[in-house]
DNA sequence: ATCTCCTTGTTCAAATTTGAACTCAATAGT
DNA sequence: ACTATTGAGTTCAAATTTGAACAAGGAGAT
């Protein structure tokens, strides 16, 4: 246990870069879902999630784990989108204690109209930006951070 | 204008990388860092930030800015730190209006004692993680994103 | 000096997020 | 069947974040 190992400089470019891009970039698509569709990026996810489910609807928990969200969080935000009509809420058939968060058609239909933006602006902030090789490094780089962080998770055991 | 140009698979990998490894990596920071010394990300961040500038001390909008966090956002976790005695705030010599937050010593003790705890989780969960030719894929790929959002922003006339 | 206009930092209410406590269903053990 | 454990979702209070409105200080023009 001697002293910080700091990072050096190529390393601490890296970290950085990683850090303030994920912000701002986040930053950037909330402004923009918001402004264009009064969506946030998160109930944009949960929306996409949603549809891309079969028959549009999965349970709460697997929808939180799958957004990395709090369970409470996502009991939030499903009550707000009910709200506004673009989710349901539905019992489990097979579970009593089951919830199933189910889109709407006024949902798929908000999401159709907010995609094309969207889309468009992650292709100009991130994915026009980079090169290809950049981008696989991106998906197996930070695809092998993203795995080994979620397995620590569940293997419970760590250290 | 025709309909949603929606990413490829390739483009897509990226992309979903990038964004769950983000959220994954600052949750997994932010509990790190509180578990060990009850600090938020943000929190220590500023610390380093402002322990690097010169004097200890920067100017609330110019710490805002680096940080990438809203204005209101910064008073009140600065007047959080100075409850905590991380922090002090004084006034600008040249400017009445200013306002500067200066890291304590307080804050330097602890920010040491954080120091080898949370540089320790980054290379265990993000530098460890990559190979030299992604880490550098990263620094440029992802500086290149950070420096384009950051300029739009100033640049005003998007468009 | 006076009148604008821009910048600083704060305040305030509202929206969101978090974690712990809680309810009720499902499951395992006896 | 009976009890203890675990799992699913919700509820609640507290912490944080956001954006708009605000007070005050500079800076420039007249």
């Amino acid at each position: 246990m001697g002293h910080t190992n700091w990072l050096n400089d190529e390393e601490m470019q890296a970290w950085i870069a990683f850090i303030s891009a994920a912000t701002l970039v986040d930053r950037e698509l909330d402004q923009q879902l918001k402004e264009d569709m009064g969506l946030s990026h998160l109930q944009y996810t949960i929306l996409m999630t949603l549809n891309r489910a079969e028959s549009g609807a999965l349970r709460m928990t697997e929808l939180a784990e799958r957004l990395i969200n709090s369970k409470s969080g996502l009991t939030y935000q499903i009550g707000q989108m009910e709200k506004a009509g673009l989710v349901t809420r539905r019992q489990c058939e097979w579970s009593k204690s089951g919830v199933l968060a189910e889109i709407t058609d006024e949902g798929r239909a908000t999401l159709e109209r907010a995609a094309p933006g969207h889309v468009e602006a992650v292709r100009e902030i991130f994915i026009d930006v980079l090169s290809p090789e950049e981008r696989k490094a991106m998906a197996d780089g930070l695809g092998r951070v993203r795995d080994r962080i979620a397995e620590r998770k569940q293997g419970g055991t760590c250290w």
